[in-house]
RNA sequence: GCUGCUGUAGCUCAGUGGUAGAGCACUUCCUUGGUAAGGAAGAGGUCGCGGGUUCAAGUCCCGCCAGCAGCUCCA
């Protein structure tokens, strides 16, 4: 499971150049050239925000004279430009480009749009210095329009080579923006170029809606995973032990058996066997697989043992097939499904290592379907039931994209990926699951359905897969027995539902902002006496809850009931039952639900009634 | 890996060359309190690690480690 990052979400691979406005700075006066076409109001949202990135850039080239260029697009909550600049930018220079910005709109009746010709557009270019627009400049293809955008005259006017459109001018408009970060950004998104200075912000019509996105952007921060992970006591790093190494604190640990009961429980439903593979092997082993030739760099190097090379594991299927390959196999044995919360280790770049959702270690929740292709279809529908299962479980809306087959370096039979394809596309309508096609968006093994889940402040992730595989089935050598005697290869199916346990459950930490469901919570249920002479009634109700294995802290030591209220809110356990002398008297408790501040007093077993029903439904939510 | 930034008590942070600070959390004592901070006292820091400059380094310089915002890449 994982965000769509971040570039997704902008849409970055949409061809972008026109659209993102190859900028550049211009010092002819443009009050001579034509006005720009007629742009009907309301303007798109994101003609404003690209816009706003013109006038940020011609901010930035006023306040840093020589600046240089790149790409300043609009994106999906704003946008951003990239600049060649001699020093680096601080926070501090954000709120002066934003003051400048302000000053320049107010002077800027219109944005002007001036058509030139190719020569005519690399002249101005090679004037101005703007070294990265004239390569943007030959991106254009032949035949196109080659436009600039203006605004600002005298010793402000500023123009950019773009395709537009954009708002007619700022000075009449009410618009209202913010900058919000500094990052590197490699020119046209290659680590092979120069790196630049990118500017995030975003921009709105509405100093309501502005709000509004600041806020939500405070909630994403307040429900970082990391944060909570630290304040909830659910995990840790360690400088000590390395980066992308996660520690499960016993409060997490709990979250995920949790989990994993779950999992084995709706495997074992869906005729999964467990099998165990070792994290270590030797090296031939992901030579024949190919891990070793495509997957090498994110190996771990090799170690030593008896002259022979040996690496950790960085995915489990070698270890499956080999248990497939130990002995023959019949077509009766077939499908075959393993499952295994498998634990590979990947050496991810130092820089993108972050908290639970990008490390170096991680268990996945993998299982292998040997199977034929007739049976195909009612793999996939299974696996695919079995996604819904767990994500609405959870409280996902989810989307799932057929990925068809690369335009090249494919292997396999064109009738087996027809075949394939066709098992994937029958399988989801047995299931009424809508597909999104994802043309040529397949492994070169096989294709797949991919799903994208929305969690609860909106974002998508991407986490569950079912791939189809003709590769490793053919670099192994596998086979069968079919009805009529011959050796037949078999289909592997590859299929996580959630990705990886470390990512899975980081995004769980988000998506619930902490507050788990009862079913995982780590601590169910907090008991409070009032006052100390109540610890023996709390003592026999954490006896009936323990005896029914709920996870109940008992908060019997000496202090103030207050302070145990605050202490149980912020741990965000889900009850807290208080009991005084009147609960002691009518075998009550006083039940002060998780978010509210409310007390309700009932009978004890009613209230177990109750939490035995949350457990047993895996409800969300801690009504009912 | 790359660009920029950051690293001081469990947490949030102050401390710009001259003997380490605050709030919260924690411990102890007092308080017996009916639903989110009662009072007092106390403990807690190799200032990420290693070098260097200096009479003197948390503070300046270099290297490493880790983290943060992104880029690139990904479960």
């Amino acid at each position: 499971m994982r965000f769509a990052s971040r570039r997704e979400r902008r849409d970055l691979r949409r061809p972008r150049w026109g659209r993102g406005g190859l900028a550049s700075r211009g010092h002819t006066d443009m009050s001579d050239v034509q006005a720009a076409p007629q742009v009907v109001e309301p303007y798109p949202l994101s003609n404003l925000r690209h816009s706003v990135a013109h006038l940020m850039a011609s901010a930035v080239g006023k306040l840093f004279p020589g600046a240089k260029f790149g790409f300043g697009p609009d994106i999906e909550h704003g946008f951003y430009y990239d600049f060649d600049l001699s020093e680096p930018l601080t926070d501090k220079d954000l709120r002066r480009i934003e003051k400048e910005m302000r000053k320049i709109a107010k002077r800027s009746p219109e944005i002007v749009r001036e058509e030139v010709t190719r020569e005519e557009a690399r002249k101005r270019l090679t004037e101005w210095g703007q070294d990265y627009k004239l390569e943007a400049l030959e991106l254009i293809p032949e035949g196109e329009a080659i436009s600039f955008y203006g605004h600002g005259s005298g010793a402000e006017a500023w123009a950019d080579l773009c395709e537009g459109p954009h708002v007619a001018g700022f000075q009449s408009l009410d618009f209202h923006f913010k900058l919000l970060s500094i990052a590197g950004a490699y020119w046209r998104g290659s680590e092979e170029n120069p790196m630049m200075q990118r500017i995030y912000g975003t921009a709105f019509w509405s100093k309501e809606q502005l709000d509004e996105h600041l806020e939500w952007l405070e909630e994403v921060k307040l429900r970082d995973h990391r944060r909570l992970g630290a304040e909830l006591d659910l995990f840790s790093t360690h400088a000590d032990a390395g980066a992308g190494f996660v520690f499960w604190h016993p409060n997490l640990g709990v979250v995920r058996r949790e989990i994993e009961a779950m999992w084995w429980d709706e495997h074992t439903r869906g005729g999964y066997k467990p099998v165990y593979t070792p994290h270590v092997s030797r090296e031939s082993l992901f030579a024949v697989s190919g891990h070793l030739e495509n997957y090498g760099e994110m190996m771990y190097a090799p170690m030593d043992l008896d002259e022979h090379p040996y690496r950790v594991k960085p995915m489990n299927c070698p270890g499956h097939v080999l248990i497939y390959k130990d002995r023959g196999r019949s077509y009766r044995e077939l499908p075959l499904r393993w499952a295994e919360l498998g634990t590979v280790y990947r050496n991810e770049r130092s820089g993108v290592v972050h908290g639970m959702l990008r490390v170096r270690g991680f268990t996945q929740d993998d299982a292998h379907i040997f199977c034929t292709i007739d049976q195909l279809a009612d793999e996939i529908a299974g696996v695919c039931r079995m996604v819904d299962k767990f994500l609405t479980t959870f409280g996902f809306e989810y989307t799932a994209y057929l990925a068809t087959r690369p335009a090249d370096k494919t292997i396999g039979e064109d009738e087996v990926w027809e075949r394939a394809t066709e098992a994937l596309r029958q399988a989801a309508e047995s299931i009424d699951l809508p597909l999104v096609l994802d043309e040529g968006g397949g492994a070169f093994y096989g294709p797949k359905i991919d799903y994208k889940i929305k969690d609860a402040l909106g974002r998508e992730w991407q986490n569950s897969t079912v791939q189809c595989d003709f590769n490793l089935p053919e670099r192994f050598d596998l086979h069968y027995t079919d009805t009529d005697g011959m050796q037949k290869r078999p289909i592997m199916v590859h299929r996580a539902i959630l990705g990886s346990l470390e990512r899975f459950v980081g995004g769980l930490i988000e998506h619930f902002g902490g507050k788990f469901p009862f079913w995982c919570a780590p601590t169910q249920v907090a008991l409070i006496p009032i006052r100390e002479e109540h610890a023996d009634y709390c003592r026999t109700l954490e006896e009936k809850l323990a005896g029914e294995l709920f996870r109940v802290d008992a908060m019997l030591e000496p202090g103030h009931m207050n302070k145990k209220i605050k202490h149980a809110q912020k741990e965000q356990v889900p009850f807290m039952l208080i009991a005084g002398e009147r609960e002691r008297d009518e075998g009550t408790v006083a039940v002060r639900r998780r978010g509210t501040r409310e007390q309700e007093v009932v009978k004890f077993d009613d209230f177990l009634a109750r939490i035995r029903e949350l457990r047993a439904t895996k409800a969300i939510g801690l009504d009912g």
